[in-house]
DNA sequence: TATGAATGAGACTTCATTCAT
DNA sequence: AATGAATGAAGTCTCATTCAT
């Protein structure tokens, strides 16, 4: 008398998986779409209209997936938190201790990590740079817990792994991982986000990576050891 | 973005009578609450009715001085380069030679007067920031022109001079003075332009100037002669 | 408004085989769902996914069953005629002669069944109220007939009897039964089909009942035999 | 030195008086329009886009009076209260008592009051019925507060002045009171809100209230002395 | 010259309806 | 027959800009 029951929640759950993974799909589609258009334009500038266009639905598909315009905003760190980025960037930790020479290694390999997973969420982080000024405190923690905030706390662990080790010198820590963090912000800023070549001439990030990761560990100084600091 | 206007250049132009004096000063009023509001707002958020009110005009009036709502992003820039302190960045190379002592306190000199100017311009600052990735390239030309342009070059002589006089090491000039740059940025952007203080909590600009120093002139490493770590 | 649909009428003509039977159910569980959101937000304020929702079906299988929105707003009438109380309402003619105890009984009957009847299908008297205004002529009266044509055709015919049986004396009507139907109305707006409790603090309908029927009968006056006031 | 002030303010002030005046003059301009729409469409059906066109003004200028759509609605029962409504429904129990002729006369020109006023304001009498079904308790209040509340109260309280001075019989007054409403009601809603003449045949005012009066004071019976209630 | 009421283009969003599954 | 994702028309509301005063 009953329907085959078995057959017919099977076949839901099945619908159902799909549906998930369309939906899934789906919100990705709109939101890499809306990720696109924010970085070109910024927030405010960025229609609904453009969005939809560029993810090839319609503007009310839009609302079915995200509750409304900011939601998208909002949801665009979901998308990174998915890819490698975080991973790469707080595994500095590691590794304890090494030679001078690893040590170059090292850093030259968390540049290269850093510099590779920036560049590859371009438009994730001119969203972060056009908004975040604007952006209220609650809304800039959630967006920051996403990335630069851990890579700075795992790099202010890393500086006292190392002090404690004594292959650092003393230092405020915290002071240091951000000036560390700065000089590595300033060329995705420069190279990536800001518009034009000309105004500030690109150079490769290999050279990049080399002269920061000296500059890092020995400093400008010719002769280090004489023009000591009390 | 359109040209930016002529009319403020006109009036700069030719302040001669009492009259060409007051339309300079309502223009700067004006600009004045303009920046003040797109620093808060953001470009798109800001409303000419609120820049109207902080400028205590009506919104007819704005449109008697400036084109359009644009035009007073374009005329931002030309607010910094009566007031600004930027004389004092680029004196850097000035003072060629010194010793390891003079060379901290000139480095030190430098941090703060960077500082100095680019918190008492941050509402040019955040307008920059958030406007930055979104601008066209002349745009951005004007805008970089204010300070960081100038900053870097005169930052990268600096380097240049030094290396020749045998005090700094070889290196990538652009490079380090980029680092040198982001730096500074870096800590202007967590401490100034970011909303709140509980992601970054702020350090004093004190701490932050020897720590660069230091960082800059000697790197990290507990024993810089050696190039080996323990 | 357009012409209501014909998908019901047609099934419930046709009611055999349990297919039908089925389909009818389906629509009455449809339109049961729909007066209940109408009655409680209003027509256009109510949306069809809130009304699937109700039904417990999808958004698409409303219109398996009805072409439109508006179709279900003008099916609803159709859904009393099956389980309203109306008979009873129309039956005040059948007892011509009366004593004057009887009347009041007689009344206060006519009353509770008004009442029970208007109480019983508040959920249709609230999309009465809510869409009279602005419903065309026709619509109008379909809605009508369910309810308050009949009752006042009867209601009249009741008084042109009781007058002619001298029990009653000589008025017009009409309007004296409208104003009976009108002392029912103003009660159950007040107490069922307006929000809250505050505005009009509710009064039983029993008391209501006798106070309408003294009113009815008797008036108010004092000293109704002498034509004067003391 | 100084620019002649009192002139000046003289200027302002009239310039002001003139702009309040005008605005008054474009609130009730939109305002009505509004209400004629309102009532014609209902609340959710009305588009601010025909509230312009019916007021003349863009829909942009809608908005520069009223904050939202709904405070159009909650707006119109301020064009009410500066008319005569309130104090005509309100005067009842001016005058204390009377001989039987009076009464009646008195009766008599309530109702003419309450009908003249009512079907004065019409357009706010359907906003009314097809508004109070879905609105909230609050809102409810606000709205009737204006008008049929007081109505009621002013009528109760007649009631009891009358059957303190024994002229009316006594009687839970609340609910006479409320019927009393309903008689004035229902011929309001049938013959006013109600589309179409078909349905309910309208009848004149006169008659109706001089129906309603008989009613209201003798009741229907052809021998009331004899029928008496216990 | 200063004003601010009026404008209307265009933004975000909702929701009745369709249709492939 | 039932579903619900997709659609897009249409609604409310904002705001840069204009222009008569």
């Amino acid at each position: 008398m009953s329907e085959p029951s078995l057959i017919l929640e099977e076949k839901m759950a099945r619908k159902k998986g799909k549906k998930e993974e369309l939906v899934q799909k789906r919100s990705v589609q709109i939101l890499e779409a809306a990720a696109r258009v924010f970085a070109q334009k910024g927030y405010h500038a960025a229609t609904t209209k453009e969005i939809a266009a560029q993810a090839g639905v319609s503007e009310g598909t839009i609302y079915n997936y995200f509750q409304s315009k900011e939601d998208l905003l909002l949801s665009i760190p979901r998308l990174i938190s998915e890819t490698t980025l975080l991973p790469a960037l707080t595994q500095i930790q590691a590794t304890p201790t090494t030679s001078g020479e690893e040590e170059e290694k090292l850093l030259t390999t968390v540049l290269d990590n850093a510099f590779q997973t920036l560049r590859h969420n371009v438009d994730f982080v001119k969203v972060l740079f056009s908004t975040l000024p604007t952006m209220d405190e609650e809304t800039l923690e959630e967006y920051l817990r996403r990335i630069p905030l851990y890579f700075a706390q795992a790099l202010e662990e890393f500086l006292q792994t190392r002090i404690a080790q004594g292959v650092y010198r003393p230092m405020n820590t915290t002071v240091v991982a951000r000036a560390f963090m700065g000089m590595i912000v300033i060329f995705i800023l420069t190279q990536e986000v800001l518009p034009g070549k000309r105004v500030f001439v690109p150079v490769g990030y290999d050279v990049i990576g080399r002269e920061i990761v000296q500059l890092f560990l020995h400093g400008v100084l010719a002769h280090p050891g004489q023009g000591e600091v009390a």
